[in-house]
RNA sequence: GCCUCCAUGGUCAAGAGGUCAAGACGCUGCCCUCUCAAGGCAGAAUCAUGGGUUCAAUUCCCAUUGGAGGUGCCA
């Protein structure tokens, strides 16, 4: 075995990848890549029943946008392919075989029927059920053998110690260990001939010489009997990293079914991959040394300690995703700002009548989610109706009476503008307001209010004006003269 | 029930025996300002509880409580 770190990210087809998914895709790309390994990309498809069509594909493209590129795997190849289980299929059996000739595994031909019903009985009187090895006293290598030759349907079960102790030690956990006899006669071989995980995550890490196994904290428990595998075969046991999941609050999983985004459903609502990326890595860990927190892949790949990992689930918290992804937002450059908001603007306005990169360039520092957009930008194509409350601002102390003096005082000079640009209209306008004898916000709100009907714009009176244009603003501020009355 | 793991503000977190217990999001206020946003400044807010160990515990140990995971021919 080679000393280069070879690590693997090992999902379900079972649907989309869920951001606790990603974060260990993450984790353990940035492990490898830390060290100047390597990356895998292994599909456990193992179970039939769940598989769900078009996942795998799913898997590629979601791994492929959030740039986790895999150095080997079923799509791309290697040395120690194929990388989908039930391609490896006929590998499994041959491994199950040497453990029970070795004694540390056994044929079991009791059938689910029974063992269900036993498990119900037990869980009634509020024990924990295991399976009492009854195949492994009753049925001698040769009956079973013969059965088998015969037939007859069966498994190949683990065959735990009843006695002593079983651990593991984990980089972030530390030493785990169980008492044996609370651990089951796991099945390694179904029925199918096809393994479980359980055996088939060993014996694949193994085949495939992973030197880090990264995986959740649902393994933590059972981690100590893969060791006791590793030890039957003989095998050297990888490295192991178990990590808390990622928590939709105090109690509860992040899970689809609660409504809870998938990468691709941020991806979609309009959240860039490197602020859910930036985000994800921050969420349960955090890089020594600095309290710097915007990192960019190499940055993450460069700060990446597993000793920074916290050993507590983390709660996904969608406000601080929104900041990220603002500062990113922000951070873009103007044509692909434009590019990105594009399709979102043009839900509701046709960029073709507007001055569409003056609006990006006001709406770049604004944006904090791409989706947000129609709404922020709907009353440039249509006016909102709004009350004349909205005239009323306390720090200026502009009330609907001030408003109305202010636009009989701004409608002239607008009508007569010399010429529809930003400056002109800033120029002209802000050199009449003394005239005016009004303070120049009691001017420009009420103006911006007239012909937005919105609170809160992205720009001021000018820049709102000069977007509309002369003859929309000049019809707005009518309008809006004759409902003030 | 049994087994394993975890426990610093509302959230993400730094701190690893002696700290005024960092920082970020969010929140509040102020400044800037033609609105909003951004930016700047200020503020409120945390060591789950109880026992030990120690001159000294947020930090080490134990218990309790709370939470998570496991207890499948699912992964």
């Amino acid at each position: 075995m080679s000393d280069v770190v070879r690590t693997r990210f090992a999902p379900s087809p079972t649907g989309y990848l869920h951001l606790g998914g990603l974060r260990t895709a993450l984790y353990t790309y940035l492990l490898a890549r830390k060290h100047g390994g390597k990356f895998i990309l292994r599909i456990e498809d193992t179970d039939q029943e769940r598989e769900v069509p078009g996942a795998v594909d799913l898997i590629y493209k979601s791994m492929h946008e959030a740039g986790l590129d895999y150095d080997e795997g079923p799509d791309v190849g290697g040395d120690y392919g194929p990388y989908i289980q039930t391609q490896r299929r006929d590998l499994y059996p041959k491994y199950a075989w040497q453990l029970v000739e070795s004694g540390h595994a056994y044929c079991c031909f009791c059938t689910k029927e029974d063992l269900d019903q036993q498990r119900k009985e037990a869980e009634a009187k509020g024990i924990t059920w295991k399976y009492n090895k009854k195949c492994l006293h009753e049925v001698s290598l040769e009956e079973a053998k013969r059965r088998i030759a015969a037939g007859e349907s069966y498994v190949i079960r683990q065959n735990v110690p009843t006695t002593g102790k079983a651990g593991f030690d984990d980089l972030l956990y530390g030493h785990v260990e169980v008492d044996c006899d609370t651990l089951d006669d796991n099945v390694l071989l179904k029925a199918d001939g096809l393994p479980t995980y359980n055996f088939a995550n060993v014996v694949d890490d193994h085949l495939m010489a992973i030197t880090h196994v990264t995986r959740g904290t649902e393994y933590l428990s059972s981690a100590p009997k893969y060791n006791l595998l590793y030890e039957a075969f003989g095998w050297q046991p990888p490295l192991y990293l178990h990590l808390p999941p990622v928590m939709k609050d105090s109690t509860r999983k992040l899970s689809k079914r609660y409504g809870d985004p998938s990468f691709e459903d941020l991806l979609a609502q309009g959240y860039l991959k490197e602020a859910i990326i930036n985000f994800i890595a921050l969420l349960g860990w955090a890089p020594k040394d600095t309290n710097e927190e915007f990192f960019s892949k190499d940055d993450l790949i460069r700060l990446f300690d597993e000793r920074g990992l916290n050993k507590s689930p983390a709660i996904f918290d969608m406000n601080k995703l929104t900041y990220f992804n603002a500062h990113y937002i922000r951070e873009l450059s103007p044509e692909r700002y434009a590019e990105l908001a594009a399709p979102w603007l043009a839900q509701v306005l046709d960029p073709a009548r507007i001055d569409f990169a003056r609006l990006c360039e006001l709406l770049q520092g604004r944006t904090e989610v791409f989706s947000q957009l129609p709404d922020m930008v709907r009353f440039l194509a249509e006016m909102p109706a709004f009350e004349t409350d909205l005239y009323v601002n306390k720090k200026s102390k502009t009330t609907p009476d001030v408003a109305r003096q202010a636009l009989a005082f701004v409608e002239p000079i607008l009508t007569s503008i010399p010429e529809w640009t930003e400056t002109c209209l800033h120029d002209t306008i802000m050199a009449a307001i003394p005239e005016s004898g009004m303070k120049t916000s009691q001017v420009l709100w009420p103006l911006r209010i007239a012909i937005t009907g919105q609170a809160a714009t992205p720009g001021g009176a000018f820049e709102m004006a000069y977007l509309l244009g002369r003859e929309t603003t000049l019809q707005r501020l009518h309008d809006s003269m004759a409902a003030l009355g």
